[in-house]
DNA sequence: CGCGCCAATGTTAGTGACTAACATTATGGG
DNA sequence: CCCATAATGTTAGTCACTAACATTGGCGCG
């Protein structure tokens, strides 16, 4: 039951959390002062976020990524299927890109905990390729490598975008950091 | 100083938190638990390990992973290097395992908040790659990229590795993790 | 062999993230 | 305009972790 009011308190609380995060950074801020400022309860708080970096830290791209890896040829080893997987599926997520998007993955660049958080976000996707090649016959753990990898990779120019200059696209770096894990010399 | 009962102590609290991890699930454990079947004050318990995650995270290898990965050419593009210098040091660091590594490790695979404080800890592996890169001249995003690439590929090893019969060896999982990363068909 | 010093431990009191069970408000559909 | 029900509030609690101060216990020295 999606109902408007829920989405505009879901709303005042991001802005509130945004906003509080840059000011006095992650950990300096208590989730009462985001529910104070957000003219809110602590508990009403959690019941819109699990936790207090779910603020800043989701993906809902997984199912997506999946796919891509899987349309790639199977006869590529492992690691080039999911890179090429990864480029694919970049473009369609790149356009998604709210405005927020940015100051998030710039917060999260900030505090150890924030990247943590990420990272088990990131595994999701992971196990979500892993399933994908696994299910095509590629052994587990070289597909958890793989996956693994290129998710590392992916991450490192993520949180690089996030305190790049604005002109520098995410899509630039993202194709940029999945060029070094490519077959020596191919292009692309 | 390090006196010996400091070092009783700290090795009645690791056993005691591995054996409850073991039986009841790290997540399910408290550190009064611990604090208790190791007989002391859960506020002892943080005067020896400054976080409940620690007791099973450490690695203490930074500086010599560094070094090796310098000590590749320089010639060669960053990822190869971070791959080589990770190769060479296995050899220094697979000798002076414990017998609680492998015990250690299979527990992080376990539960989502140790995998995330391994990866924080790993951070610091990562900085400590980076750092020497940089310092050769190379681009920080490039150094990033190739460092968090290789690790994750040898965290998938390692996790692995926990899991796995005990005849297969450590550095036999990471040298097949790290093969994955190697330019096309390049041998070891 | 006992005594005093200081590291190691204990005590108390508190903060902040989260949870559960139950009470209350308010919104939007009939 | 009213009522069912979603959304919020209240209260009370757990657990990881911290700070300040009090206490104990082992080891070196006379």
């Amino acid at each position: 039951m999606v109902t408007p009011r829920t989405l505009r308190t879901r709303a005042r609380i991001l802005d509130a959390a945004l906003d509080l995060f840059e000011r006095q950074g992650y950990d300096a801020t208590t989730v009462n002062q985001i529910a104070e400022a957000a003219g809110v309860t602590p508990m009403t708080f959690f019941r819109h976020f699990p936790t207090k970096d779910a603020v800043l830290v989701t993906d809902p791209y997984d199912p997506l990524i999946a796919e891509a890896v899987g349309a790639q040829p199977t006869g590529l080893p492992p690691l080039e299927r999911t890179r090429l997987g990864l480029l694919a599926a970049l473009g369609d997520i790149t356009p998604t890109e709210d405005s927020t998007a940015r100051r998030r993955v710039a917060l999260v660049a900030t505090s150890p905990s924030l990247r943590a958080a990420m990272t088990i976000s990131t595994e999701a996707t992971q196990d979500a390729i892993v399933e994908r090649l696994v299910a095509d016959g590629v052994d587990r753990l070289d597909a958890a490598i793989s996956a693994s990898a290129c998710l590392a990779a992916t991450t490192a120019a993520l949180l690089a975008w996030g305190s790049a200059p604005s002109d520098v696209t995410l899509a630039r770096l993202v194709r940029r950091a999945l060029a070094q894990l490519a077959p020596a010399g191919a292009a692309s």
